[in-house]
DNA sequence: CCCATTCAGATGACGCTGTCAAGTAAGGTT
DNA sequence: AACCTTACTTGACAGCGTCATCTGAATGGG
């Protein structure tokens, strides 16, 4: 199954990947699970790093999310598209999960990891959104994505 | 003007509206416009109401976005699409900022109020996408919406 | 070495959608 | 009555998702 049709798409007629692919839509979706499944490894590959302390990994794991928005902002909406419901694509995803939820609990503790993994998780991807469609940048709040982050990661260091 | 032109769309000829409207990109930002004027409208009615501790005026805020989103994700999409960037449109969303602003300045003082603001608004849309996209009901962390806009504004609140 | 099977892709068609140029019907103005 | 405006329809074009059909090349058995 050389997904490979995709890329090539360039350079092949309109109906070639319906030769391996049920749907665009499906398409999409392989598009979007292969897109989780790097960042997965990428997180993956974070967590077991020693160079970083737990916060600082915590961090880069958030920023590494964000970098795919920036860097390739359609695969970004894809994985977040509510096509993304279905099951397969809910695998790819939770992968991603388990690595964030493993990362935060390092700081947090075991029982407050999932409500804090999921804020952590929000407030990332809408970070990702705000700056894709502008409303970071020009406007009133003279924030950066990076400062953004920081204030989340420092917003759950002590305190319960 | 006849915006109405828009939601009559059923029941007139495909070409109708481009009397009205130069695109559909066009259309779609004005409708865009309307939700994000009428979502700063509630929010500033809610800034006077004195029912509410500032806390809470806060918090009804944050839902009353991700209620868009739920109630109509089509119009909430809109407000974020990257088209969003034209300056008519990043105009009516700085309406909404503004009465953001006004609500956190409340809570952590008028200095930091810009980067609390940055980071509530790009929080409640992620948890807003994150809902409309499935990836918070089904998956492993057991949360809802509500309980993520709490841990949300009690991080805020005492601490600097 | 030849033939049969298989598989990737091309081609051409269908319907739908965004867009526009040209036409037309209703209303108000003088 | 003649005129102009305004809103809409009609018919056309291009692009896209999708499919049924065909071609062409690679593979493997005899």
């Amino acid at each position: 199954m050389t997904l490979r049709a995709v890329g090539a798409s360039a350079g092949v007629s309109r109906g070639a990947p319906y030769g391996h692919f049920t749907n665009k839509e499906h398409l999409l979706t392989e598009l979007a699970i292969g897109t989780w499944n790097s960042l997965a490894d990428e997180v993956e590959a974070l967590r077991g790093d020693p160079g970083f302390e737990p916060g600082a990994r915590l961090e880069r794991a958030l920023l590494a999310l964000i970098d795919v928005a920036r860097r390739t902002p359609h695969r970004y909406a894809l994985m977040f598209s509510t096509s993304a419901g279905t099951p397969v694509a809910a695998e790819a995803a939770s992968r991603l999960e388990n690595e964030f939820l493993a990362l935060v609990a390092d700081i947090v503790g075991e029982p407050d990891a999932r409500r804090y993994g999921a804020l952590l998780m929000s407030s990332a991807h809408g970070i990702a959104g705000m700056e894709l469609s502008g409303h970071l940048a020009k406007d009133g709040w003279h924030v950066g994505v990076e400062q953004l982050v920081t204030m989340l990661i420092d917003g759950i260091r002590p305190g319960a």
